[in-house]
RNA sequence: GUGCCUCUAGCUCAAUGGCAGAGCGCUGGUCUGUGGAACCAGUGGUUGCGGGUUCGAAUCCCGUGAGGCACCCCA
């Protein structure tokens, strides 16, 4: 085709900003972090549910505040429907609860999977189109549903081989003590999260500046900064903030709760290391009320590897009656980045396990016979497919593929009753009865990968 | 959404406003019973796209698309 009838008939292959495309390599790697996740989700009892990319846009509107409004993809459908494209997996579940309240058993232990949009600017590790792995517990206002979104959490990332991610905890509760304490009103207690939420960025002078732009006093914004540069073990850390913030009926129920959800992490074994208080932490989302989490990493700069957090209020808005609910979402992506730039997982860069060569026009009937014997087995196999077929070539394919292993059927072996397998890697050669085949072949396949040994 | 930077072959990068190049890759061969190595030969381009300035533009200007950085926000 010219150049000139291309351009009639379509644009150039190129996709929309901030979205995508997988090569097989990147997505197997992507299955592989999947796969993982759901092996530790469902190991805590957590179970599978999907939900549709596309919603009424009533649904979704009003849940996020204004930043999240402005994000979300919006349009009307070819019914002159107002929808719009989920923009997390935690409102679509809201809806899901309260559409589904009678067909469930509370409390209700589900995860999601699936890909979110928001119309972001791209950046590293920033997508328009971008998955989010959720795990959330509905119908429970006990702190161990919150500790093991946290202890989920843990695993899920040590399961991926992520070394020193710390959970960041907070209480929403508490910042709303903080900031009544300021002095500031309701509606504008958002900005002084956000002031405070930037400690660790622009240290606490910058905090205290910021606060003071947005009509905090002085000695307001000084007891704002000296409670929320508490350090240290989470005991200590809230029993000094009971102290200071003694009258404040809220934040005595925030430290509350922190003090369970703690005193919970501790029953059931996670790692003091992997978590933290840390009072400075805000979370941006409308509809968090109670604990809140952040998993950070140092090393790529990429931001926060998740958000997490209770909001009891979220499912009332579709029912009128309230359901609370905790739980949070690990960004696929940044997942991927950190385990590509640190090299922290192998995944296969094929899912084939054996290639069948064939010898020559008339041995086509031998070659078919053992791929279908090696699939029958259990064994993914393929035959070359190219038509120039010269071993040279055949043995060339599967090495750029990284296909393990490469069968050899020719003369020789059909005359003794063998097949020959090529361990690429090695370049070690098994002479092996015919008989023994797909045997021969897991056990080979079984010593490179141990994982691969079952099924 | 705002500001700044970048875009040249499949990849990484060269080229004072004056002939668009290299390395790697890819294709073929040495080599039709076996991949990587070596050697030989070949293949590579609307300089992101569209306009403008100029005798002449990869280079300067405007617009636009994409990527990146900071802000905003967030997974």
């Amino acid at each position: 085709m010219t150049r000139e009838a291309r351009a009639e008939t379509s644009r150039s292959p190129q996709v929309l900003r901030g979205m995508r495309d997988f090569l097989p390599q990147q997505m197997l790697l992507r299955q592989e972090i999947v796969d993982r996740f759901k092996a530790v989700f469902e190991r805590f009892g957590f179970e599978p549910i999907d939900t549709p990319l596309l919603e009424y846009y009533e649904v979704l509107a009003g849940k996020y505040g204004e930043e999240g409004e402005k994000l979300m993809y919006h349009f009307q459908d070819h019914g002159g429907r107002e929808v719009g494209l989920r923009y997390d997996l935690t409102v679509p579940l809201a809806r899901f609860v309260a559409a589904h309240r009678h067909e469930l058993t509370f409390p209700f232990k589900r995860y999601h999977i699936g890909p979110v949009f928001r119309a972001e600017r791209p950046q590293r590790g920033r997508y328009r189109q971008f998955w989010q792995c959720d795990v959330d517990t509905v119908g429970t206002r006990s702190m161990l549903a919150d500790a093991e979104v946290l202890l989920v959490w843990i695993e899920a990332l040590a399961s991926v081989n992520i070394p020193n991610v710390v959970v960041q905890v907070n209480h929403r509760k508490l910042l709303q003590a903080l900031a009544s304490h300021a002095g500031v009103p309701a509606e504008q207690a958002l900005t002084v999260y956000r002031a405070i939420d930037k400690l660790e960025k622009i240290g606490p002078e910058g905090v205290r500046e910021e606060l003071l732009r947005h009509g905090v006093s002085e000695p307001a914004a000084q007891g704002v900064l000296g409670l929320v540069q508490l350090r240290g073990e989470p005991g200590p850390v809230l029993a000094e903030v009971r102290q200071r913030l003694a009258g404040d009926p809220q934040a005595m129920e925030a430290v509350a709760e922190l003090e369970e959800l703690f005193r919970y992490l501790g029953l059931l074994g996670a790692d003091p290391r992997r978590y933290a208080l840390n009072l400075a932490l805000a979370r941006g989302l409308d509809y968090y009320t109670g604990p809140v989490f952040e998993a950070v990493v140092e090393e790529p700069a990429i931001g926060s590897l998740g958000g997490a957090g209770r909001y009891d209020g979220l499912i009332g808005m579709f029912l009128g009656e309230d359901i609370p609910a905790t739980g949070g979402s690990l960004g696929l992506e940044r997942v991927v980045e950190v385990v590509q730039e640190l090299q922290l997982l192998h995944a296969p860069s094929t899912v084939t396990q054996a290639l069948v060569t064939v010898f020559d026009d008339e041995s086509w009937g031998v070659a078919l016979g053992l791929v279908q014997e090696l699939r029958a087995g259990g064994v993914a196999a393929e035959v070359y497919l190219g038509e120039r077929r010269d071993l040279r070539r055949q043995v060339q394919y599967a090495d750029r593929k990284g296909v393990p292993l490469v069968l050899f059927c020719g003369p020789d072996e059909l005359a003794a009753g063998v097949v020959t397998i090529r361990e690429l890697a090695s370049g070690e050669q098994h002479r092996v009865a015919r008989a023994d085949l797909v045997s021969e072949v897991r056990r080979l396949l079984a010593a490179r990968d141990p994982r691969s040994a079952s099924t």
